[in-house]
DNA sequence: GTCAATGCAAATCCTTTGCATTCGG
DNA sequence: CCGAATGCAAAGGATTTGCATTGAC
């Protein structure tokens, strides 16, 4: 099964690059919707996650059990807020700083990713 | 609006704190059901609502879209398993080097909890 | 007795699946 | 053309809401 080439995985893409903040895939959907693009719902949340399984994107998922995505894999800090559920990136030492500063931190989990021991097996 | 003590509250808590993984809603409503015990399903989903909200239990919440509790507040290492969807506890810098020597780490999100400030004044 | 808490059924929200149709190679 | 990709409608799964009933104080 070869990959196509469709302007619907073109788009989809390219909306996220332009995102800072970490969007959903209905967040997406509409914005291209919107636009006029032809897509359809299903169509976002498959190329999405082929995205995540490929590596080519991160899924993000907070407290409010929606799946976020960022286009950036390296490894960074999320700030997230528990009012509005806003995610905010935490870049460097400075981001990070005023951070703790400016906002009300409650507390932190810091989850590593992986396969474990028994999995890695079979 | 005074908090009632009711049975339904404490054997939530209770089948959490015998726990070492981290139970989600359902779980905990189908063990308490086998069990025997008096409880719906939304009662276990309320119960533990409000007991995130009173800071008395806290929401881990990855990949699978499903909230998981852990009745261990102070912040501390999750590895999340990509393929069985596990959760572990990696409480020290031992348990730490265990994981990533034995298994594969994919890669790692710190997420930080709070409100930011735009919230912080409304 | 009062009113918070419970629990069923129904509703809601996010996401995936089935399947006929479209379109990239 | 062939079969991967799309997109609608329907199904699925987790969670919440409405509301009558129960039970803690």
């Amino acid at each position: 099964m070869n990959k196509r080439d469709t302007k619907q995985k073109q788009i989809v893409y390219e909306a996220l690059l332009e995102h800072k903040d970490h969007p959903t895939s209905l967040e997406i959907y509409e914005e291209l919707k919107n636009k006029g693009a032809r897509i359809g719902k299903t169509t976002v949340y498959r190329i999405l996650n082929n995205l995540v399984q490929e590596d080519k994107l991160r899924r993000i998922n907070t407290f409010d059990n929606v799946s976020h995505y960022d286009y950036v894999l390296d490894d960074h800090i999320h700030f997230v807020c528990e009012k509005c559920n806003k995610i905010y990136d935490l870049k460097n030492t400075n981001d990070l700083k005023d951070a703790l500063e400016e906002m009300d931190v409650s507390h932190n989990n810091l989850l590593i990713y992986g396969i474990c021991s028994d999995c890695k097996g079979g």
